[in-house]
DNA sequence: CTGGTAAACGAACGTTCGTGCTTTTTTATA
DNA sequence: TATAAAAAAGCACGAACGTTCGTTTACCAG
């Protein structure tokens, strides 16, 4: 008989999980299968035989965060009516998981680490983050502004700007700066 | 009589010039003492004696880094009075020699690397980047913005949200992007 | 109870990392 | 040109890297 959960996924599971924070610290380079099993109290061997190579690893890793990204941003701001309520609902949503304890956001640290770096994961990092601009871009073109992509940049470059700015100097106010500086891209609509 | 320049001095500025191209692209953690030897010709015993250890090795490639900056971004735009021409020539300035030669910025891949991971090498990044900073935020005071963090924190945003969409997607449109934006933010002034 | 399979393990591999020592070569000046 | 200092090289080290191997444990089907 099929058993409902297999040991070996929930085991994967966990890996993942804690593989996404530690590269969000480290990067994917720097996340280390023998750091990762020390944490895990796991042996380095089998949690290897879960992915088969580090490369693997950092593909699997990639899409964990992903899927955690979609969780935590996205889902939550579906309650939101599409268009400008739900921009404002997924750059708030994202605003305030950056603050949190987590060290800092993955995408961020792992796009700046690959964005010269060709092969797989750098791909894998590209095309998530292009449905995350896709759909900034989509909603923003719901809301009626005339030139979405331009919008879609120039919220990403916001965000980005806080999660970098904030990560280094402590500086709370770009939070702030980054609110206002999105309402007056909202201002703008029809 | 004191020669007019040492031998060890030229292998040293030769050294960082390579190292800072290196970690452009693989950070100062993959900036790895031997694969900077191989590709100087050197022995690997002979340019580490430079510097002593990896970090002292780390810490001046971010001074490295500065010079080239002040040289490539800051030198070239005294020509424009201060204000608002300065600002707009040191951003055209940052934004030409991002399409330069590959490697990307130095600083948009440091300053990710290492916002989660204490020490003097995050110290020295983050004491350049707040002189960057504060320099925006000087000429914008002279050419009368209102807040002149708000204001350089946004220039900020814009120019490293370039770099990362430029790097990852290689989306041409995005220096149109920005450069109208810092339009929109220069035509406020009063 | 038995047999088979999936999961995890410990040990070891070859390589590369940063870092010491010692020796040789190069350079600058008396 | 001789010589002392500076620069570079040679060699070796312990640790950590990704990876492979053979083995042991846990679980479920017959």
């Amino acid at each position: 008989m099929t058993p409902v959960t297999q040991k070996g996924s929930e085991t994967r599971a966990s890996i993942l999980d804690r593989a996404v924070d530690l590269a969000s610290v480290e990067g994917l380079e720097g996340l280390t299968i023998g750091r990762l099993a020390t944490e895990l109290r796991m042996s380095k061997s089998g949690l290897f035989a879960h992915f088969g190579s580090k490369q693997e690893l950092q593909l699997a890793t990639v899409e964990a965060a992903a899927l955690r990204f979609r969780d935590k941003v996205i889902v939550p701001s579906l309650d939101a009516p599409e268009g400008a309520p739900r921009i404002r609902a997924m750059g708030n949503r994202y605003l305030d998981q950056m603050g949190d304890y987590s060290g800092g956001c993955f995408w961020a640290a792992t796009s700046a680490e690959y964005d010269d770096r060709p092969g797989p994961v750098r791909d894998a990092i590209a095309s998530a983050l292009d449905a995350w601009l896709g759909e900034l871009e989509r909603q923003a073109r719901v809301a009626g502004v005339e030139r979405p992509e331009r919008f879609a940049f120039e919220l990403y470059a916001l965000i980005m700007g806080v999660n970098s700015r904030y990560r280094l100097s402590g500086d709370e106010r770009v939070f702030e700066y980054a609110r206002e500086a999105l309402d007056r891209l909202l201002a703008e609509l029809p």
